[in-house]
DNA sequence: TCCAACTTTAGAACTATTCCAAATACCACC
DNA sequence: GGTGGTATTTGGAATAGTTCTAAAGTTGGA
């Protein structure tokens, strides 16, 4: 089963129905490896859905979330929620100059949420694994502007 | 050099100037294990300085964020920015219910840090570990609710 | 097909955070 | 130890991301 299969049944499984609407944002969270924002996600499918509107993308993301079939990974510089579809561990790279977030592939992540696991009596629910800085492309801006 | 007095030197190295509201900002700070948000560090601090203004404790955190000296953890399922003085690897753990974090030292911590370093072409500016859960205390809760 | 319950929509409401300009206070320099 | 230039504080207004609301539209089980 593919992400977007496992986005609607994580859906389905709570009894929430199966919308155009939600289709369309589960397709565009399973489909591409970004960290879109709401408002990113409805500026997307604006043109596929004229009439959507901001608190439908809200709504959706929210019974994901509350699923845990996806992660809010909270600001990249810009003050507005990233959402990462990938529920594996991983880091994530955050860009505070372009508020881009890329993945990395880690081999310690998996003995870190171990170790969580182990060594607290929470009941762990998710978690954000994010470092921030500036990426090759902003760097080189940053030098030449500098100029 | 306690923790205290690097956050003061750092406002020092940077020019700024130290008032008492900075001195009590950066004490609360260093001399609590907790992650305040700057609501918090506001209703703490009020008693001292009766006078003093939510924008001043927002000024100061900035500040010392943009420096480095502490980290922006981000939201605990509250919607609040939550501050951690503790610039050192390590593990945080957020209560989702009473939205309270811990910290949770870590071993391997130091091995992610330095993947990062070493696997992307970012220049790394800082980074927040969280996993969030439920604390053993609020998962008492609900069951003694649910019963 | 039918309909109760759920979802979408548009816009208002909410609230954390930022901005602003006037009053105040720090501190480098005398 | 005083002064003055300038950074800081303050309180309130402004901003913007997110949530709420109620009317209109859909979904999917019966
Ligand atoms: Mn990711
Ligand atoms: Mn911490
Ligand atoms: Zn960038
Ligand atoms: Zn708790």
């Amino acid at each position: 089963m593919n992400l977007y299969e496992t986005l609607l049944t994580a859906l389905k499984t709570q009894g929430k129905r199966i919308t155009p609407q939600r289709e369309a944002i589960c397709r565009l969270l399973a489909e591409s490896d970004e960290h879109p924002t709401a408002r990113q996600i409805y500026e997307t499918l604006k043109a596929q859905f004229p009439s959507m509107s901001l608190a439908t993308v809200y709504n959706t993301l929210d019974v994901l979330v509350s699923v845990g079939a996806i992660n809010r990974l909270g600001s990249a510089g810009d003050d507005t929620v990233h959402y990462d579809a990938d529920t594996n561990p991983h880091i994530n790279l955050a860009c505070i100059k372009c508020h881009r977030i890329i993945d990395l592939p880690s081999e310690h992540i998996q003995a870190l949420q171990e170790e969580v696991a182990r060594n607290s009596q929470y009941r762990i629910l998710g978690g954000r694994v994010l470092y921030y800085g500036l990426c090759p492309e902003c760097q080189r801006e940053a030098v030449e502007g500098g100029r």
